[in-house]
DNA sequence: CGAAGGTTTGATAACGATCAAGGAAGGTGG
DNA sequence: CCACCTTCCTTGATCGTTATCAAACCTTCG
């Protein structure tokens, strides 16, 4: 299950400049921290984590990217992360070597890390400042679009403000990402179910059923 | 290892944009969270922070930048962190707009940004994964010059592999950068001042009496 | 000298980690 | 279709690291 590329033609910012898309199977190493930064990527479809381990084996998961977001720029000529597919995924590869040429694809670059940068901050304060519950919490709410940002729309509907989220992500994939251990997660994810804040209908499919009482406990209101 | 400029720095990156050279004094807010997004700054001497406020005051620092750093860029109208200076320092400072039209500025922007993003992705692992004591010496570590990254360069005289550095922040300061308090990161400088690991002359002006055994303390060995 | 800000140290508590079982869900082969 | 296995998840008991609360100690400076 490498995820053996299939090429097949794409319309994404990338295409116009010589990029192919690539499809991966769920949980498929795009590329390894350390492995030599050939190509940059963007996501198209589907979910990727990129993560780093300690020597002895911690692991923390530094960014989960949405469609539209791109990554393997290292800075260096050493990737600094490990890729990883969370879910079936098409990506968009093309040579850094094309990169350093273009103009236009400078500039989405800079507002594409701007935008990672801004999330990145956000990940720092949860992960320095917050408690488990708030970050789980916080986690939740990030898959809420349009809620618990600067610009929260507020519930649409006063007497329903329910939503229905898949996680894609296992409990162990999502404490690196936290900063927790598989058992808080798992802790925490009972309690907000105890406490009739969400409904567990499978361990990666989840119902908020009051998404401002959830927003309430991120920390940051 | 890359021994490369990080920042591709220099006097000239902005000036010749249109930007001014404004001088700070230590512990002054070049501007808020939340304020609207008016300039790219780019530190030119002396130190500065980026931090972002929970309502009920904790506080996380995000980046702790360096001359050829740059800062400002929110990705949207509002500024995501509040920048403060550390000690004095020179910033130049170049309308946003003019961004926006230079193709040269969006050049070093990328490489910047890159730069930014690596070092947040290793500090994401800090706040995630390690001890104090580990995250105290990966802060004193990131201090000395070409040492404990891919590229050490080991200790130059096997005999002397000592290091003098100015911290610049307060305890306080460190601990909001750590995700640690006050008094944890005090007592880990007491214990490895008592190990001799380090000698403390005055509370910002630390000997690090053997790099190599601090380097050993990070988590990554 | 005294005040103020920052730092250190001690005592105690709490939160989350660790250790240890047990349980559900999905996949495979008989 | 069911037995079995594997993987992932949950729950409980206990431990340890770091936070919290409190007080004393420097250092600087008017």
């Amino acid at each position: 299950m490498t995820g053996a590329p299939i090429c097949t033609p794409s319309k994404t910012s990338f295409s116009e400049f010589g990029g192919k898309a690539v499809q991966y199977d769920t949980h498929a190493v795009i590329y390894y921290e350390g492995d030599p930064a050939k190509r940059l990527y963007e996501l198209v479809k589907g979910s990727v984590m990129l993560y780093k381990l300690l020597p002895d084996g911690r692991r923390q998961v530094v960014e989960v990217l949405r469609p539209g977001d791109i990554f393997g720029l290292a800075g260096s000529d050493e990737n600094d992360c490990t890729a990883e597919t969370l879910t079936n995924a098409e990506i968009q590869e093309i040579d850094l070597k094309q990169v350093e040429r273009s103009d236009a694809l400078q500039r989405t670059l800079t507002r594409c890390l701007t935008n990672q940068m801004r999330v990145l901050h956000e990940h720092a304060v949860l992960l320095g400042r917050k408690s488990a519950v708030e970050r789980v919490a916080s986690f939740l709410m990030h898959l809420v679009p349009d809620r618990g940002g600067v610009g929260c729309v507020g519930p649409i509907d006063d007497s329903d403000d329910g939503f229905d989220l898949r996680l894609h992500m296992t409990r162990q994939e999502i404490a690196d990402y936290l900063g927790l251990t598989i058992e808080t997660v798992s802790r925490v994810v009972s309690d907000l179910k105890r406490r009739g804040v969400i409904r567990v209908d499978r361990a990666d499919q989840i119902h908020l059923n009051k998404v401002c009482s959830l927003c309430q406990m991120t920390g940051m209101h």
